[in-house]
DNA sequence: TTTATATATTGCAATATTACGATTAAAAGA
DNA sequence: TCTTTTAATCGTAATATTGCAATATATAAA
């Protein structure tokens, strides 16, 4: 039905999943890529930077933001944004987790 | 118009966006933890773990089969699932990338 | 105040995803 | 062979996502 059973998930797989779906789409994988390489925030040139028209991007960026993944600071008529360091911290203590697992159980599996 | 521009981005951004993407549902990483906790590999018994129908689950396997995030071995009428440790690694990896270089630029930020 | 600039929002078309009942396929056992 | 068991596939309904043109909004500059 395109609608997912969140409520017959933990908080925690819900709110993790929306986090790491946020990342589930090349252009929000580039916007990132993107604010890491500019070694200061960076407002709208984001735009100019990726091939998709704005209103796009600015759907995608507001999609980063609801996932708490970037962060918008307002400066007159552009916006600046960055990186929610506390957003990848999550989805990376996740991986950190599953790898660990993994290691300790090493050849167990097919 | 729900299609992805994947041609617009590079090969690496696609795939490790395609890998994420396939953990971007609460049953998939509720899933991948259930691999995770039984410690040997483990078959259709997700369904029972599950509160989804068994199509459903099918349906979310073969897209992390898809992904590279798990395997199925054939053991006559059951399959065995397990995680494959390669996509994982992959994931991970970009994470960390992220990681290191948020800590090399520290406050530069909003 | 008018104008320019930068972003966000709206509305919509095309396509993708989620979920599951019904069915099929494939191997194991009687 | 027939039956049972397990998992995949098909078909379909409901909903979500992607992308953009057109438009709105908001601040700055003239």
């Amino acid at each position: 039905m395109g609608v997912t059973k969140s409520d017959k998930f933990t908080q925690e797989q819900n709110e993790l999943s929306i986090m790491v779906k946020a990342l589930g789409h090349p252009a929000r994988i580039a916007i990132i890529e993107h604010l890491l390489k500019v070694n200061s925030c960076i407002c709208g040139d984001i735009v100019g930077a990726l091939p998709l028209a704005q209103p796009t991007i600015s759907q995608h960026l507001k999609e980063l933001k609801n996932a708490g993944l970037v962060k918008g600071d307002v400066e007159g008529t552009s916006v600046c944004y960055c990186i929610d360091e506390k957003g990848f911290e999550k989805i990376k203590s996740f991986f950190d987790t599953v790898h660990s697992i993994l290691q300790e159980k090493k050849d167990e599996c097919c």
